[in-house]
DNA sequence: CCGAGTGAGTTATACGTAACACTTCACGGG
DNA sequence: CCCGTGAAGTGTTACGTATAACTCACTCGG
C-alpha cells in the first residue's frame, strides 16, 4: 500500500533464495540449461513470486540497449480504421514478442510532440476502464496508483473511480420517453458484464416501476451491428404489449436495432421510437438521427488524469460524477394512438 | 545512416564541448543556475546539437526511479468513445509534462497479457501513417528504422514502405460503375494532403480518361459527414452533365454525402450511385448499405510491422502491395435512362 | 593417479544518466 | 594577511540488470 517500500530488486530475490544475483537473473531469463540445478531454479522461481518481483525494465534496457518496443504512429484515435492497424500489428509484435505503444498525433494538442517523450518506459500509474477489467489482475501486481473509469466505486479496491453520470444520462432519456406518452418499453443491453451497463439496467428498471402501467422487457446482445439486429428481431416477436420505445445501451446497438426495425417493415419513430447512448458519430449518419445521450469522451480523459495525478501527489481526487446530456433528434416521437 | 554506429552518450558531448559528463548533465537538464558559465552552457548545448545527441531514456529512467509516463488501458480501439478518452486524457498530461502510451488489450491476441511487457520504453523502431506526415520530422532526428503506410515509395527518405494497393481498389470501383452503364461521375476527395487520397484521384481520372464520352466534376470536403453533406450540395447544384455516380475517398465521406442527397431528395441508388472505401462498420449501417472497397486494417498493420522486423534484422522487407476487394452492395445500380 | 571435463554456481563489470560531495580559484572585508 | 564565500566546475557513485569470465568441487577415462 505505502508507496515507499520501493519495489524488490533481482538481489532482493537472490538473498531470499540464498544465491547471488547472477543466478537469478539466469533463472528468470530462462538462460540456466547446464548452469543451475533445477532445484536451486525452483527456489529462486519461488522467492520471486513470493515477493511479488517484476523486473526493472528500466535497467534491462539499459543493460540489453534495446528495448524490443516498437511506436505506431497514426493520424489520430478517431478512425476504426487504424484500430483494426494497431490490433494487426500488435498481435505480430506479440508473437515476436515485442510489445508495442500508440502514439495518436493528439487532435487537440497542436502539431504532433515529440513521439519519444511520450514513449519513456515502464510506468508511475494506470488509468483503466472497467470494460478492461481482465487486464487488472496484472496491474495490481505492481502496487502502482491506480484510476478506474466507469467502475463501481464501492467494488474498486481502493482505487479512485472517475465516473460519468450514466444513471441521470438514462434518468433524462426515461423521462423523456415517459413524457412522450410511451409505457411499453424494450431494453436491448450489451451484453458485456460491466458495471457501466448495470447502471443502465437499475436505473431504467426503478424509474418504470414508478409508474403505474408500465411494461418493461429486456434482451441482451453482443456490442455490434449485428448482434443487435438478430436480438431485437427475436424481441419483438415475442408476445405480450407490443413495445413502442427501444431503449438502447449505446449507439452501437441502436444502429443495429434500426436495421432490424427495417426489415421488420417498422418505421423510426412513427412505429417505436429509440434511443442510443455515446452520441457517436454513427447517431447522425443514420437515418433518422438518434436521440442520444452525449457522453464527452474528452472530459472524461481529462478528469481521469487528474485524478490520476492528484494520487500521483497524495492528494485525493476530486470526487462527483461527470455530467451528461440528453440530445433529443428525430428517432423519438409520441406512441401513435393505439 | 548504419546503425553499427552507436548513438553519442553524454560522455561523447562532454568530450566534443571539453567539459565533464557532470556538466553536460547539468546543463541539459536546465540545472546550471549558478553552477556553470553561460558561456560553458552554450558551448556544451552546441556540441550537443552538433551530435544530434538524444538523452538515453532507460539511463534517465533507471537513475530517477521514475518515468512520468502513464498508462492508459482500455477495452478496445475500436470505439470513438475511447479515442476521445485517450485525446482528453494526453492533453492533461502533456500539460503537466506526462507522457502517455496506450495499451489497448488487444481483440485477436486472446486475453489480456501483462502490460508492462507493451509499455518497455524507448524505441527499436516505428511504423507511421503517412497522415501522421508531420510527426515525421522529430522521427528523423533520430535514425530509427522506420517503415512508412501508406506513402509514396519514391518519396519517403529511403525508409521502407508498406501499401494498400488502393489504386486497384479504385481501378475496381470505377469498372464497376463504369459496367452498370454510369458516364457521368462526381469525385468527393478528401481535403487532406496525403499520398493515399493522391492516388485516388490519379486513378479514377486516368482510367475515365480513357473512355470517351465521360465526364468527371471533383469536390474536396474535410473527412467528417458534415463536410461531405456541405461539399456534395454545392458540387450537385452546379451546371453540367448531371452526375449518375457519386465516388466518396472514403466512407465517412459516402455518409456524409446521403444526408445530402436525402435533403436533395435523391435516392440512392435510384438517382445516383454512391461508392466509398474503406468498408467500415459505418457502411453496413446506413440505408442502403454503401458499395465499398475493403481494406484489412489487420493485415495492413501485419505486413507493417513484418516490414519493421525485417528492417531491425538487417533484411530487406517483402514488397508488393497488400490486395484491396470491391465489396458490392446496394447503393449502386445502373443509371435510370436519361 | 592425474588432467580434462562438466555441473553449479559466483564475481565483476558495464550500460548512460543524475546528483551529491568535493576541489580549485578569485576576490574582498576585517 | 588570512579566512570566508561564491562561482565554476570535476570525481564518484548508484540505479538494477545481463552476461562474460572465473572458481570450485567432483567425476572419469587412460
Amino acid at each position: 500500500m505505502a508507496r515507499g517500500s520501493t519495489r524488490p530488486t533481482s538481489r532482493d530475490v537472490a538473498q531470499a533464495a540464498g544465491v547471488s544475483q547472477a543466478a537469478v537473473s539466469l533463472v528468470l531469463g530462462d538462460k540456466w540449461r547446464g548452469r543451475v540445478s533445477e532445484t536451486t531454479a525452483e527456489r529462486v522461481r519461488d522467492a520471486a513470486r513470493e515477493l511479488g518481483y517484476r523486473p526493472n525494465l528500466a535497467a534491462r534496457n539499459l543493460r540489453l540497449g534495446h528495448t524490443r518496443t516498437v511506436l505506431l504512429v497514426v493520424p489520430a484515435l478517431t478512425t476504426e480504421f487504424f484500430a483494426g492497424v494497431y490490433t494487426g500489428a500488435a498481435r505480430i509484435a506479440a508473437e515476436h514478442g515485442f510489445g508495442t505503444v500508440l502514439y495518436p498525433s493528439p487532435e487537440g494538442v497542436g502539431p504532433a510532440r515529440d513521439p519519444f517523450a511520450s514513449a519513456q518506459a515502464a510506468l508511475d500509474g494506470v488509468i483503466a476502464s472497467s470494460m478492461a477489467a481482465d487486464a487488472l489482475t496484472a496491474i495490481r501486481g505492481d502496487q502502482l496508483p491506480l484510476v478506474m473509469l466507469d467502475s463501481d466505486p464501492s467494488g474498486s479496491l481502493g482505487a479512485a473511480t472517475v465516473n460519468l453520470d450514466i444513471a441521470d444520462g438514462v434518468r433524462q432519456i426515461t423521462e423523456h420517453l415517459l413524457t412522450l406518452g410511451h409505457r411499453h418499453f424494450l431494453h436491448l443491453a450489451a451484453d458485456v458484464p460491466s458495471w457501466t451497463f448495470d447502471v443502465r439496467a437499475r436505473e431504467l428498471t426503478t424509474r418504470l416501476e414508478a409508474v403505474p402501467g408500465t411494461t418493461l422487457r429486456t434482451t441482451h446482445a453482443p456490442i455490434s451491428i449485428e448482434g443487435a439486429l438478430t436480438a431485437t428481431r427475436t424481441a419483438l416477436s415475442a408476445p405480450g404489449p407490443h413495445p413502442t420505445a427501444l431503449v438502447c445501451d449505446d449507439d452501437k446497438l441502436a444502429a443495429g436495432a434500426y436495421k432490424a426495425l427495417r426489415r421488420l417493415g417498422l418505421r423510426v419513430p412513427d412505429d417505436i421510437s429509440v434511443t442510443g447512448l455515446d452520441d457517436l458519430a454513427l447517431a447522425t449518419a443514420i437515418d433518422p438521427e438518434l436521440t442520444t445521450v452525449r457522453l464527452d469522451a474528452e472530459l472524461f480523459g481529462e478528469h481521469g488524469m487528474r485524478a490520476l495525478l492528484a494520487v500521483l501527489e497524495g492528494r485525493t481526487p476530486d470526487a462527483g460524477d461527470i455530467p451528461v446530456q440528453l440530445v433529443v433528434r428525430g428517432s423519438t416521437a409520441p406512441p401513435r394512438a393505439s
